[in-house]
DNA sequence: CGCACTTTTGAGTCAGTTCAACCGAAGTGG
DNA sequence: CCACTTCGGTTGAACTGACTCAAAAGTGCG
């Protein structure tokens, strides 16, 4: 779909935002010169699909700005989403070529694309990259572990909970931001998404985030920008054990 | 717990039943030797827990034959289960040190162990077992996404026929059996052991297996061996796309 | 301003939970 | 050998958290 003119404004990877996240983060100089030789980029407007289910998947990306959802959706049109994409995270499976889930943007998305023939052999030579994808996989595959226990057995709002948790602890990061108390951060995600997410309705959505603003444990700027005064009030309401899944 | 005296028989591993299957699939002759220098076997009751979250784990395994759940328990008791280990899968995460889930025997399990430190140092040497693992963590990402849309969007009855239809698949898959219309296997779980999989109550799938049986879709012999007459019927109930979830 | 879209709120319903009783098979020990 | 307990499983009845359907209230944009 829509190719875009943003090519010219490709960053040189020493300068670009994910570099030491990415799947590229443990490349030598000499291993990121290849991957650059292979490199492209491509950006996308919110609310775009970047790749449909059962499609012919002839790339590989990292998410460099913005984020995207994974979503599977059933016959009758049941909807779950099943990732969130931040940046740095990856997308696409070296050795399978077609999607298994709609990858939509959520907000304006710019990917780093490296076509998936090229990439494969690059990291069949490389070791840094595989190791790189196994590390982010692996943490990927505690998410999805994480997420199941939220989706299987959490109360609505313990789901809403641990979303603004969730996004508000990623938003933090990325902004290499130290722990605090407050925590201010915008949604990147509608109602319906949120819900395609927990696996709720989007009224639902709508009331406990309603009753959560009522209770004071968090506060509305618009519909989108969350404020939260004591993070740890938040955290408590999502049912964490212990540090609300702070890496270990 | 409990060190076995089982250590006798332990098989070489070309005799090893999941030798194609295993984190070792890939491994040449040199590689392997160097594999069996570090291995050892430990088996367990059905009922034990193998590893408890937060637990040093100073080992990663394979399992040989039985079957495992991971599961994760929230303070106040809420159970979920994340993961169900069948011959061949993979237990731990090299450059982890604690143990994230319980990992509990549901039949009597067989474990092929490697020390952490040196199965570290061996994978670092031979760039086949990562692949290998890297191979096996997406496609235990694939099954994780997958059970999170049956958690956040099947019905109770879509959940059970979805379960068993797994169950199903696997314990063919292990007997090399080819696809056919009738099946008859063991269900590795309790009724219970499923509600914490599934995330519902023990009642409620104790009631949706009765109905499936009224129905006919599913016959019992006994609590634990099920007989399905027509596959495809199960698999309409369990409401996944076309093939119902078949590796593509 | 008016149309389209997202979000909020309300009222009634229902799938799955909760609580409780009961069943049958497998020990156990007096 | 039979009472007694335990354990996994089934079934019933009442309850409830989240869903469904419906309508109103923002919000943004040409």
């Amino acid at each position: 779909m829509l190719l875009d003119e943003d090519l010219h404004i490709a960053p040189n990877c020493g300068s670009c935002p994910i570099r030491h996240r990415a799947v590229c983060a443990r490349c030598e100089s000499t291993e990121l010169a290849a991957l650059e030789d292979i490199k492209f980029y491509r950006s996308f407007q919110a609310g775009q699909t970047l790749i449909w289910s059962g499609d012919r998947m002839d790339f590989v990306a990292s998410v460099v700005t913005g984020v995207a959802t994974l979503t599977q959706v059933m016959e009758d049109g049941r909807t779950q989403t099943v990732g969130l994409l931040f940046p740095s995270d990856f997308v696409g499976r070296p050795g399978r070529d077609t999607a298994p889930y709609n990858v939509i943007a959520t907000t304006d998305v710019m990917m780093c694309c490296f076509r998936k023939k090229p990439f494969e052999e690059l990291m069949a030579r490389t070791p840094h990259i595989g190791q790189r994808l196994l590390e982010m996989t692996l943490d990927e595959l505690d998410a999805a572990r994480e997420w199941m226990l939220l989706l299987g057995r959490k109360t609505a709002r313990e789901k809403i909970a641990s979303l603004l948790a969730i996004v508000a602890r990623r938003d933090a990061g990325l902004q290499g931001q130290v722990r605090q108390r407050q925590v201010t951060f915008d949604l990147p995600l509608t109602r319906e998404a949120m819900a395609d997410y927990l696996g709720l309705t989007l009224e639902t959505v709508s009331r406990q985030i309603s009753a959560l603003k009522r209770e004071g444990i968090i506060e509305l700027a618009g519909k989108r920008t969350v404020h939260v005064p004591d993070i740890d009030r938040l955290i408590e309401e999502a049912a964490d054990d212990a540090d609300g899944g702070m890496p270990g």
